[in-house]
DNA sequence: AATGAATGAGGGTTCATTCAT
DNA sequence: CATGAATGAACCCTCATTCAT
């Protein structure tokens, strides 16, 4: 919109500039905005902050993403992929048993890759504002869901009968590793990787003391 | 030049709203925000959004809390404080056996007064922004902190020897909470309080079979 | 949209302010929009120009006028209305003969008032837009439609018989107003509206040479 | 770092346009933002659409126009020439007697190719732009200053003894295939190329009905 | 000669905050 | 105490222009 479109003074770029993938650009720019959004905050961070920290212009971001709300769309997408992708890899790994797979899955969750703490507080920032964002809600939820599925069919195949108790069970998991997450992200000096890897592995050894060892 | 330096005609101050106890308007505006916040999210919550709920002038956030940013603070604890009191009844009630206590506890954090939709959109939109407020992060902290403490104690008068076991159930715990709150908020499809009240008992019942029985 | 609004930066007001009643200040708006458009054009326009013209601040555009684009249109419709409320007081003027009329009808339409470079650069500048913008062309073609139609039974009072032939004379007579208009604010050197005022007299009395006589 | 400084290898230069005559890239170009000024409005007409409409590269205006600003000249130029062209061509017929003349002239103001949509929407956006432009403004001026000159001069030729008279007969009839011309852009429902004619054609029998039947 | 990714000044808009009433 | 018009910094977005390729 807008009628006054005719500019009639110039805007000069000074500085050399260089081209690139685009695909190369848009990562650039999803890690530069997963740095602001773990220093700042997600509604602190502005169109010059992720630029600045990528070291690019500012107008940058809607050349590669159109606004800055499918940037941030395509952030938390890019967060959800990476954690679908590696938890899909040890699901769909046939060499493992499925004690095994879980034990898997468990040290994955609370790994370096994924329970680092830029990309918790991007996941949580995000989780903040799904209930009122119906587009990061989808997203958030997705990831869950499949994770919550997943866990349910090892625990059938560990050998709970029930269906209803491998729900449970399962809903527990991902609510545990949710819980978990957030305190890892927001209380550091009480929680870490190490620690949230054991509440998980005691809380799996409860359920199903033949195939874990309490830590 | 405008003659009437001396107004002598009274002005008819419409309808001026009765002056309120000042205590009664702070918790009339931190309801109007909490309403907001779940309705809008907390960044997209304005002092316009917050006083139009409350049915009173833009300014009177100001005159109450000094800035927005207090506001907030107070609003956040304002529901931690509700959550510690409920808390705090029930572990100080003399009455209740170590098992009811922690039955207690679980009915209470998933009671229709605490797992509110409101409620827990408002605990996540501030934990979502924790990891760069201190001030959110430090009254955040502290309720999960408490809880954590609380239950671990009850661990050890149900029973559990060691004190690192304790721990990680108590820490458990406290994140499975998190996460099923979470679960609430997000997914109100897959997950309600009494699935939620549900998992946690399960929980305790697999840690402390002779005292809960999983549902 | 965008997310980010929770300011934590304050931005305060410096310089005192007064109030004003709102449609006062609508049209100390509207006054310095005309002034602005008549300056620098319709496209090179800003708000800033606009609120700096009018000795107020940058916000208050958006305060009284929702948007620049209303702002706009409501300037349009100013002028508009001040045209069409001249032209009615004449046409409705039960004490004028029908030439007496037309002479008030050419009178008015090279007065000061109406012919003022401000106004008609503010014309024009609209017109130029009108037609790839529907809103401004409506409220542009409405007044020419009125006029045309007055103009054209006035023609009849006169003694044109033919229908056709009042159409011609009237729908002349407004493109010839419009051109005439054109070339006060174009070639202000060439054409005054003295001039302009001999060229239209010049027109009916053509058509009329028992009603008025050519200048 | 990155290793190969002389590439050997020949980039594919995919679809490199070929060269046009430099000229035949201009007229490609200005037509392109003809078609965009009749489309979008003047101040909305932008480089990449302009382009895009040519089917060109964004680069390209600014490699023959040197900038925005001197293209729109441009654009202009190439409009007021092909009238004045076409208006020279009549008046320089030495076959036509002046009443012929003034009749071709008439035809030919509200041909096809001159009374076209997009170029009036090209005329009138210059024009609402003229009175804050002055290079615009002297290109639209010195088209009418020579069309009132030669009516005047045919004027005199059909018979009008007073200078004055044939100064306001002449300038009339320019203003009043202004207002056609805007007539005709604005208001295509009431107003079309044959009614202006007529319109036309009945100021000039109204003058000279010698020479002029009205329609 | 031609391309289009990159730049950044400039524009409209929002909204926490102030203060005359 | 209470009100809400006014303020202006800061935001997101657009787009003419440049220049490495």
């Amino acid at each position: 919109m807008s009628l006054p479109k005719t500019r009639h003074s110039a805007a000069a770029p000074k500085t050399r500039r260089r081209a690139a993938a685009p695909e190369q650009r848009r990562e650039q720019l999803i890690k530069a905005t997963i740095k602001c959004i773990a220093r700042k905050g997600l509604s602190s961070t502005t169109m010059a902050d992720v630029t600045k920290t990528a070291k690019l212009s500012l107008g940058i971001v809607n050349l590669h993403f159109q606004s800055k709300e499918k940037l941030l769309v395509e952030v938390l997408r890019y967060i959800a992929d990476e954690y679908k992708a590696g938890w899909d890899a040890i699901i769909r790994d046939e060499t493992l048993e499925p004690a095994e797979k879980m034990l898997a899955l468990i040290n994955f969750d609370y790994s370096a890759e994924i329970a680092h703490p830029a990309k918790l507080a991007v996941w949580f920032a995000f989780w903040g504002e799904s209930s009122s964002r119906p587009t990061y809600r989808k997203i958030c939820n997705d990831a869950d869901l499949q994770t919550t599925a997943s866990v349910k069919k090892l625990c059938r195949e560990l050998g709970c009968r029930s269906n209803r108790r491998a729900e449970l069970i399962a809903t527990g998991y991902t609510a545990l590793a949710d819980g978990l997450w957030l305190d890892i992200l927001v209380t550091p000096e009480e929680m870490d990787r190490a620690l949230a890897r054991d509440v998980s592995l005691n809380y799996m050894a409860s359920f199903f003391p033949d195939h874990f060892k309490a830590p």
